[in-house]
DNA sequence: TCCTTTAGTAAAGCTTACAAACTAAATACC
DNA sequence: GGTATTTAGTTTGTAAGCTTTACTAAAGGA
C-alpha cells in the first residue's frame, strides 16, 4: 500500500453547482403526478379499478379515489361498469380512459406540398383528415396556411380538443419558435404563439423528426432507446434516449444529413463537403442514380444502405440504442438498403454489441408524423404515453 | 384544400402508455427536492442569505427558513454571519454550505496497477490520499483490495463520512452491479453492495468513463451536453446531455473502442474486425508505432487524431453536443492528436453546427475519475453538483 | 423622532396524502 | 341458511408541507 504524491495544486476549487436550478415542487405538482400515473396506467391496461390502482401504483385507495374522482368529473375517465366476481369480496368497479371524449388535432407541416392534419381521439384513432396545399409557400403565407388548417380542423372536432400538436420542419426550441426552417424561409417563427392565439387552445410545436420518434415509441413499438431516421428529401433522424427525445445543446439533435460517410470521398454536397449521408441517402439522390438505364437497382440501393451503416454505427454504439427505425418511401428502403444498412452497422461495432440491436422500417407509415403530434399533446396535457 | 385520402386501416389501435410508471410523489419528496435546491443554490454562489434563497428560488420565506434550519441541524449548512448592510432594512444573515463539516471517500478503480482513494471535503478538495498495488489482482482478490482500501480511508476520515463513490471498469448497472469488468474477470459482482456492506457507509458506483463525466462536469468547464473520452491501454467515453449521463439500454453507453474508423480497413483488433478505434488511438498501440525508428511521430499522432474525428464527428452531429473532452497522457493526446481530430471531425460535419462546438483536453488531471466519484456521492446524497 | 425598507419568524389555513375505521357486496364454510 | 371472510370503496381524522398574513428586529432616510 504506497501513499500517492498529492497532486501541486488542488483542481477542485473551480466551481461545483451546476445542476440546472430546477423548479420549485408544489403540493400540486404532486397531484398532476399522480394523475398522469393513473392515466398512464388506465391507458395500458383496460379495465382496471380503483384498487387495482391503488396497488399497481403504490398510493393508497383513498388518494386513487381522490384522484379518480376528479378524473371523472372532468370526463377524462369512466366507469365500465363492475367486474364479474369471481374471488370473494365485493366486485371491483372498471375503470378506463374516455377514450372517445375528447379530441386531439395533430399537424404534420414537413409535406412537400401540403400540410396535412388529423382530429384523432384520445386512443390516437384518427376521426378527421384535412390538408391544405401549399404551393411554394413561404414565411408569412405558410404560417397562415397552418393556422386555416388548424381552423378547419377545429371545426371538424365535435369534442372538447384538449390541445394542438405540430410536427415542423427546422429546428424548434422548447417554447415551439422554429428557429429556423430554410424550406419555409423562417427565422424565428413564434409558431406556438402563433398557433395558440388563432385557435385558443394548448399547442405544442416540435420538430418533425422529433414528433415522429415519439410517434413510434407511444404507437408503433419503439424502444425507449431508439433512433428514427426519416428519409425523404433530405435525411433527418429523432433520438429517443431512455424514454425521453434528445434535442441538443442548441436543439439541433438528430442532424445527420451533412455527416460525412466514410473515408473515400463522394459527390460533391451544397454543404461544401463531399461524401454526405444525404448525397448518398437522400430519396432524389437514390431516384437519380436509379434513372440511368445503366444502373444496377440493388447496387445502388445497397450502397446507399451501407453508407447508412457507416454513419449509424459510431452513434448506436455510443449510445448503446436498441433500434434504429427508418421512415420513408417502403419501395425504395425496406430492400437491400435495409439489408445493407444493418449488416453493415453490424460489422462495424462491437459484435457482443449489437446483440439484441434492431434496424427496421416503422409500421406507422405516412401518419408518423401526425401520430406523433397528438402524441405531443397527450404527454403536455395529460402526462400519457 | 384537398381532403387526404383516409388510410385504409388506422395503425393507431397498437399500444399506448408505455411511460415508464414512476414512483408515487410523496410529500418528504417535495422536502427532499427543496433540500437540493438549497443546497445547490449555496454551493454556487456563497453568502446567500435566507431571503436571496427565497427569491432565487422562488420558495417562500417561511419555507426557506425551516428548509435552512434543517441543514443548519443537520451540520450542512452553516451562517456566516450578518452582511454589511448599505442599504435598508434589517442586514441578511449569509449562509454558506459547512464546507469542512463533512467528508466524502471517492475510489477509482481503473488505474492498472493500483485502486487509489481519497478523503475530500464537501468542496471536492482531497484531505488525504491512499493507494493499494493490484499485481494482477483478479475476481474476489480486487473485491477485497477495494474493499480494505476503502477501510484504511474511513480510517483516515476525521468528520462524518456522507458516503462513497466508486468509478469502477467494466460494465455497471444502475444498482452497482459490475456486470461484466473483464480486466478483473468480475461477472454480475454486487460491489454496492459489497463496499456498503463492508463500511456500512452509502456507496454509489458507477463506470468509470460515467464517473469521469460527472467529474469533468461538476469540477472542470464541462458543459451539459459534452463526451468525455479517455483514451489509456482502451478508448472509452462517458456521455452526458442535458446535465445527465446516459448508460444506455443495457447499461454499455460509451463503448466506442470498438466502433471500425473509416472505410478503407485498417490492422486486425482483437475484436475481430479491422480498423477499430482502439487499435488507432490507445495508447500501447500509439506506442509501438512511435517505438519504431523510422517514425514520424507527427504523422503518427494525426493518424490517431483523424480516426477519433471520424468517429466523433456522426456522434457529436446526432446528438448537437457543444463539447467533447480528452482525457489521458498529456504528451500523446494534447498535440497533433488533438489538433487533427479537431479539425477531421470539423471537415466531416456542417459547418453550421460546430460554430460552438470545442474539443480540448481535460484540465483535471489523473484525479479526474477520483472528483468524479466524488461527485456521485454529492448527487446521491445530497443532490448537488 | 418617525417612517420606510428589508430579514426573519409565528400563526393560521390550504392542499395533499395516509391510516384507521366503516360500509357494501360478494364468496366460503359449517 | 346463517355466519365468517375477503375485497372494494368511502368517511373521518391526522400529519406534512407550502403559502399568506401578520408580527418583530434592525437598519437607513427625512
Amino acid at each position: 500500500m504506497s501513499e500517492r504524491p498529492p497532486a501541486s495544486t488542488s483542481p477542485a476549487t473551480r466551481w461545483l453547482g451546476k445542476g440546472s436550478t430546477t423548479q420549485p415542487l408544489v403540493p400540486s405538482d404532486a397531484r398532476s403526478h399522480h394523475r398522469s400515473l393513473v392515466l398512464q396506467a388506465l391507458y395500458r391496461g383496460r379495465g382496471l379499478s380503483r384498487a387495482d390502482l391503488s396497488r399497481d401504483l403504490g398510493l393508497s385507495r383513498v388518494t386513487i379515489s381522490d384522484v379518480v374522482a376528479d378524473l371523472v368529473d372532468e370526463d377524462f375517465v369512466v366507469e365500465l361498469g363492475t367486474r364479474p366476481a369471481s374471488r370473494p369480496g365485493k366486485p371491483a368497479t372498471m375503470l378506463d380512459v374516455n377514450r372517445e371524449g375528447h379530441h386531439i388535432i395533430g399537424l404534420d407541416l414537413s409535406g412537400l406540398h401540403s400540410f396535412v392534419g388529423v382530429v384523432t381521439d384520445l386512443a390516437g384513432e384518427v376521426i378527421h383528415r384535412a390538408a391544405v396545399d401549399i404551393p411554394r409557400a413561404q414565411g408569412e403565407d405558410a404560417i397562415v396556411a397552418a393556422e386555416t388548417l388548424l381552423a378547419e380542423l377545429v371545426e371538424l372536432a365535435h369534442r372538447p380538443v384538449i390541445g394542438v400538436g405540430v410536427g415542423s420542419p427546422g429546428i424548434v426550441d422548447d417554447r415551439g419558435v422554429v428557429l429556423s426552417a430554410p424550406n419555409f424561409g423562417w427565422r424565428d417563427v413564434p409558431l406556438q404563439a402563433r398557433l395558440a392565439t388563432a385557435s385558443g387552445l394548448p399547442v405544442a410545436v416540435a420538430n418533425d423528426a422529433d414528433t415522429a420518434v415519439v410517434g413510434e415509441f407511444s404507437f408503433g413499438d419503439g424502444q425507449p432507446d431508439m433512433m428514427l431516421v426519416r428519409i425523404g428529401r433530405g435525411v433527418g433522424s429523432g433520438l429517443m434516449i431512455d424514454g425521453r427525445t434528445v434535442s441538443g445543446a442548441r436543439h439541433a439533435a438528430g442532424e445527420i444529413g451533412h455527416v460525412v460517410s466514410g473515408t473515400d470521398d463522394g459527390e460533391l454536397c451544397v454543404c461544401g463537403n463531399r461524401g454526405c449521408l444525404e448525397r448518398w441517402l437522400a430519396i432524389p439522390r437514390i431516384d437519380e442514380r436509379l434513372a440511368d438505364p445503366a444502373a444496377d437497382r440493388h447496387a445502388v440501393l445497397t450502397e446507399a444502405g451501407r453508407r447508412l451503416g457507416i454513419v449509424l454505427a459510431p452513434i448506436v454504439s455510443a449510445l448503446n440504442l436498441t433500434e434504429v427505425v427508418l421512415a420513408g418511401p417502403a419501395d425504395t428502403i425496406s430492400g437491400p438498403l435495409l439489408t445493407a444498412a444493418q449488416s453493415t452497422m453490424r460489422d462495424r461495432m462491437l459484435p457482443d454489441s449489437h446483440g439484441d440491436m434492431q434496424l427496421r422500417m416503422t409500421e406507422l407509415g405516412p401518419d408518423l408524423v401526425l401520430l406523433g403530434a397528438v402524441v405531443l399533446v397527450l404527454r403536455g396535457q395529460l402526462g400519457v404515453a
